[in-house]
DNA sequence: CTGAAAGCGCTAACAC
DNA sequence: GTGTTAGCGCTTTCAG
């Protein structure tokens, strides 16, 4: 019986106009007149309405969106594309649905591009698009026709980013920082530590590479160099073994791609006392937890990357909410004792 | 183009009969004769039918929610009733209210009691109960008219807990497991450990001192006591200087309590190397993040505990769907470096 | 440029 | 027991 909530009849009884005209208004669409408009936002701000989610969702025609993303080939990414299909899921009652385009070949911008103009073609009313690995997209964007259909990126755009309405992507940087404190309670002061990384050319993973650097300094560890694996197992491997070949392998190591999971295994069957800290968690790496020289893994929630992604996209294209330019997701911390919450989903 | 989704209409067109009837049916709602029933439900399996939550939420009536919590007096509670708050004013749009009881003694079950029947009286829909601290809610249920109003507690209730829905809660023996294992990465094999609670009683804690004790010794630790301050930090203090006194300070402690959040600060002046877990984050806490003494917090989400208390309550008010009978938030660790997360909400 | 009317999918109130 | 009607608050035709 108190006060109920403000609707658009409200305002429409207190300026004696139609709803219609109300809700074209208040959406920023043609066909309004100036001084009406104004008159309108006017009332509506000072009656303080709020526009109720629910009822325009129900009411206005569906959302579609197209998800460009390279087909399933680290667990990165079927981890960020089961994120992306759950959140569609949650949005199912609102109208709201997914495309999928997927890109066979991630290494292509090609590949990219075609798949992006498709999907703009078909004429979705918003993009989301999985970042190039391992350069960025400033390629990218640089050749595809001008649409203005709003773009997500998930993982850093590189430079060009005027044509992006919002990144998501983990705080890379602050991965850094933390893998270093993190090797710091278990390696004595002065203790030599190194950085293993897909490419440099990355962006994340050359902030990733600042912030471990300058942290284990400041935490009185010897930073000896970052190493880069191409995500390719084998190459990690053999890096490992000739930095170690001296007979003094490093005390600590992050290693700060999840592309290289099969290295820890290495380390424990050479002996050394290396003291690690990985990316995510992957099946391999599960049972490294239990080892002693296993100090975390640095996880970078993909999947919620992929939720997040998908809002932003969805509030920015249903309730005009304009999306952080830059969302980043704080990294967490996994040890043996709470490695569950991980894998489980 | 595609196949749309399956609505009550599509299954009364294919029955032959009302959709009133249908809701009536598929809500477990009197006034169905079971023959139709059965064909209701039978055929709304049998064409995938899942109800649309938006319309869903637009027809019906306002679905009112009482909260019964102690007045804040510890950070824990501040954070709790702001992720409440904070899920409340999301389901707004849902035609979903929350009506405040506060308890002005939260040692006093009479108090608790008189602001449950309160909040039964006044016809709300569910009920959303905050823990009694430091003991459980066997005695409150005991004593409680028996209106079948649904209840979630957040904490555990104790031995008594037919009569709730559901609660949500920290996984207490995973803070516990987590904070040797953090400990164990700091202290060398050997040291002496010990872990300080508010209370015994409280089921959550005495989860804690479990969870630390086994998993210290599986470290290589050596458990030396639980010790109870009652949430007091004079008598946390006291007790650590008696345990420093004959010149052994231990080497690794857990406070298990967001009680005594001013003893990291007396261990550091002590100038003792005792390595320090701690539990949430709060503001007297921060400053404590750069000794080098400070491992981690182990961080409960009072927010989270919030949110998804209201959630579940909702969910099973206006979807009918049954809620986990206890939720347990996993615990997270807080060091410098990720620290900045978790204060600024 | 503005308004009237219909309807999203479901539920509630009332008839039958 | 079952059907009919009238919305929830907003958007979207389609007239004027």
């Amino acid at each position: 019986m108190p006060k109920q909530r403000v609707t658009i009849k409200d305002i429409s009884g207190e300026l004696g106009v139609s709803c219609a005209i109300i809700t074209r208004a208040l959406n920023d669409r043609p066909g309004v007149s100036d001084a009406l408009r104004r008159r309108i936002t006017e009332t509506a701000r000072r009656l303080g309405y709020q526009p109720n989610s629910v009822a325009r969702s129900m009411a206005r025609s569906p959302i579609r969106i197209g998800i460009v993303i390279p087909c399933q080939w680290q667990s990165f990414y079927s981890s960020l594309e089961k994120g992306i299909a759950a959140e569609l899921d949650s949005l199912l009652d609102y109208k709201v649905t997914g495309e999928f385009y997927r890109v066979e070949n991630p290494y292509s911008a090609d590949d990219y591009i075609s798949k992006l103009e498709a999907c703009a073609n078909d004429g979705v009313d918003g993009i989301l698009l999985a970042d190039i690995y391992p350069v960025g997209l400033d390629d990218l964007f640089g050749r595809i026709s001008e649409k203005k259909t709003p773009i997500v990126t998930i993982g850093l755009p590189g430079k060009n980013t005027e044509s992006v309405l919002s990144s998501v992507s983990v705080d890379s940087y602050c991965s850094g920082v933390m893998a270093a404190q993190m090797l710091s309670k278990s390696v004595d002061a002065g203790g030599r530590v190194v950085i293993f990384v897909g490419s440099r050319e990355n962006e994340e993973h050359s902030l990733k590479i600042s912030g471990f650097t300058a942290e284990a300094k400041r935490q009185g560890l010897r930073p000896e160099g970052a190493y880069e694996t191409n995500d390719d197992a084998a190459v990690a491997e053999r890096i490992f073994e000739n930095l170690s070949q001296s007979g003094k392998a490093p005390d600590g190591i992050y290693l700060a791609t999840s592309g290289a999971q099969t290295l820890p295994e290495l380390i424990f069957r050479m002996g050394v006392g290396t003291r690690i800290v990985t990316t995510d968690v992957s099946d391999e790496l599960v049972s490294a937890f239990r080892h002693k020289n296993m100090v975390c893994s640095i996880f970078q929630d993909p999947e919620k990357q992929g939720r997040l992604a998908v809002r932003a996209l969805y509030e920015s294209l249903a309730e005009h909410i304009e999306p952080e330019r830059k969302i980043l997701i704080p990294p967490s911390i996994v040890i043996e004792a709470n490695l569950a919450q991980f894998i489980e989903k």
